[in-house]
DNA sequence: GCGACAG
DNA sequence: ATCTTGTCGC
């Protein structure tokens, strides 16, 4: 496949994605992340009790990697092992945080985006580094954001979530609006920049790699 | 043509 | 993402 037909396949997935709320009551939300070891990449989930924020189970997947990074095609590098870690879960979550973009991308299909409509689930991509798109504002005061455009359309938010730290690129993934999508991230946080799935999944993926 | 560019 | 100690600033 070269290029243009990953292109294509981003449109596709585009087409399916909904930016309008289609997701249950959160009762469990999920955080991924990945880390790489050599020629390896490992997916780490982990499950979380929505009102606590306290870990509920966590599950993970060792695989090849077979793409290279390309900005604007993560998707194909990260997303196989992603779908693979979340088949592992017994439960499954009612929404999942995908470190990286969602609709905030140049073909509106994000990682996050990606792995929601492939796996059908609710998802909401949460950025350290804006891909594209501009904004009014740079928010400097805690809690406070600035909306992403992109072709004339509203993608995400910058928001500033923590004192001294950059602001976080919030993006509807799939089957989530852009406010519920920064809703939850608020929710989510915990005195510390990135959102408890997100930052959970991180310490999670790195903490495996120590020991393989 | 030039610069930017998720993880 | 990854390689890495100390260090500046809240």
């Amino acid at each position: 496949m070269d290029r243009k037909d990953l292109l294509k396949i981003q449109k596709t997935i585009a087409s399916k994605s909904i930016t309008l709320d289609r997701f249950e009551k959160i009762k469990i939300i999920g955080g991924v992340d990945q880390a790489f070891l050599d020629d390896k990449i490992i997916s780490g989930i982990v499950l979380l009790d929505y009102n606590s924020l306290e870990i509920i189970d966590k599950v993970y997947t060792v695989m090849d990697v077979d793409f290279p990074y390309i900005p604007g095609l993560l998707a194909f590098r990260e997303a196989p092992s992603i779908i693979k870690a979340y088949a592992e879960l017994k439960t499954k979550p009612d929404l999942l945080v995908v470190d990286g973009c969602g609709i905030n991308h140049p073909r509106f299909a994000g990682l996050a985006t990606h792995v929601g409509v492939e796996l059908d689930v609710p998802t909401v991509g949460v950025a350290k580094k804006i891909l594209c798109g501009k904004y009014n504002r740079e928010p400097k005061e805690v809690n406070d954001l600035s909306l992403i455009s992109y072709k004339d359309k509203k993608v995400g938010a910058i928001f500033k979530s923590k004192k001294n730290c950059n602001p976080l690129i919030i993006a509807p993934g799939h089957r989530v609006s852009l406010k519920s999508s920064i809703d939850i991230v608020r929710h989510c946080l915990r005195g510390y920049k990135l959102p408890e799935p997100t930052r959970l999944a991180h310490n999670y993926v790195s903490d495996l790699k120590k020991e393989l």
